[in-house]
DNA sequence: CATAGACACGGTACTCAGTATCATGGGCCA
DNA sequence: TGGCCCATGATACTGAGTACCGTGTCTATG
């Protein structure tokens, strides 16, 4: 029938019926007959009528993995900056693919709560490195979990901006001002002097006197 | 049979079989007949069988909304506190039910993303609320992304460790830790001059002399 | 060349979740 | 008493997902 492998040829046909006739109106058969197999076939290739529309949530999520563990603690944001940006490009790569997909999950609650659990999958794999990455330190469980959260937060925020404008831009700019925002907040994760050449003072209770709060600053100037 | 209502009756039984026979052994059916109800009755009561576990998350839901809404700008962060305080004093008054939920949906991946599911839309909540309040700032949306993020990250780091924990003491004071890392982060929800009586004062450039330092300070500290 | 094994696919039959629809029976009001 | 409402039960159906077996093809090895 085609030259293309079954498995391509299985998830065209899958998005095509969803598009045109709807998730729930398509059912297994309808996409294996269009796909020229039968009903164990698909199910040989897809676990799920769901499966069908996020064929490649594994291989990506194994390239996040394999990305994270490359690094260590000292190269840490890079690594997330690096990992978050595969992410990114993977949909932008295929944004023909990511459009059609984001306007089918947007209207299909199935759909919707799948690919909330693929993302919590990525989240759980950015928190468990940047944990071990953290080590014992001070709330490192707290700090992991939020630095995920925040990553995945920002990632996503970029990306349904971008699919929303219909990946009619190049969202690496907006990647890079999101990813800023959280990284500026978890800049103790590096080492303090490999943080730039800036250095944060401190705070004081809003009552001191402008005299007290000289006095003590300049005690911890030195000379 | 007995003299709880049905839909109470239905949710114990089914919780109960899932913890001795495991969740996808147990079928409507059993439910049914253990609460001494016929299955249509089961799905009169709930839309699904994973719903059986998941009662209470609409009201839940609400109250947070009500909550929510009842706030404005100017108190989004004594709001959010409240908010996420309610979320966890609902499983902690209910302990005995948490923790029993806790290690079933551990281990039975499709009430893990129902749970996820769940989970996110508190997180949209959230984000609309804090959006509208940012109003039009600049990374209006983008800030509220992250903030319901953290928000979300900090209630669930600290749940999951009380339930680990087997929920043997008060999460509270965690529960307050965390979600002061999180609004120190996000200070500029609030006007600058009711974020408390302590004042942030600056970064300077490593290279600066202390002499410019210290100008530089009392310039903006006045006379 | 023949045979055996691996493998991919098709076919069949089953379980069970979820939906739709109708029947029934008990309480309640006029 | 009669009629109505409403909760429950009963039945039948669709479709996803699983298990299992049969069959054809391709390949390696005698």
């Amino acid at each position: 029938m085609s030259t293309q492998p079954i498995r391509h040829r299985l998830a065209e046909a899958a998005v095509t019926l969803f598009d045109d006739n709807g998730y729930d109106e398509t059912t297994v058969d309808d996409i294996a007959a269009r796909a020229g197999v039968s009903r164990s076939t698909f199910f040989r290739y897809y676990r799920s009528k769901e499966d069908a529309i996020f064929p490649d949530h594994d291989t990506l999520l194994a390239r996040i993995d394999a990305r994270l563990r490359a690094s260590t603690a000292d190269t840490a944001i890079v690594a997330i900056t690096d990992a978050v940006r595969i992410v990114l490009a993977h949909y932008v790569d295929d944004a023909e693919v990511s459009l059609r997909r984001y306007r089918l999950v947007r209207e299909v609650p199935a759909l919707r709560d799948r690919e909330i659990a693929s993302v919590a999958r990525y989240q759980r794999l950015f928190r468990e490195f940047v944990g071990a990455w953290l080590g014992d330190s001070p709330d490192a469980g707290l700090r992991a979990e939020l630095m995920a959260a925040s990553v995945v937060a920002a990632h996503n925020q970029v990306l349904r901006g971008w699919l929303r404008a219909g990946g009619t831009y190049d969202p690496s700019g907006p990647l890079d001002h999101a990813l800023g925002y959280v990284i500026a907040t978890f800049r103790h994760l590096e080492q303090p002097q490999e943080s730039g050449d800036q250095v944060v003072v401190a705070t004081f209770s809003r009552t001191a006197s402008p005299q007290a709060v000289m006095a003590a600053i300049q005690q911890h100037l030195g000379p």
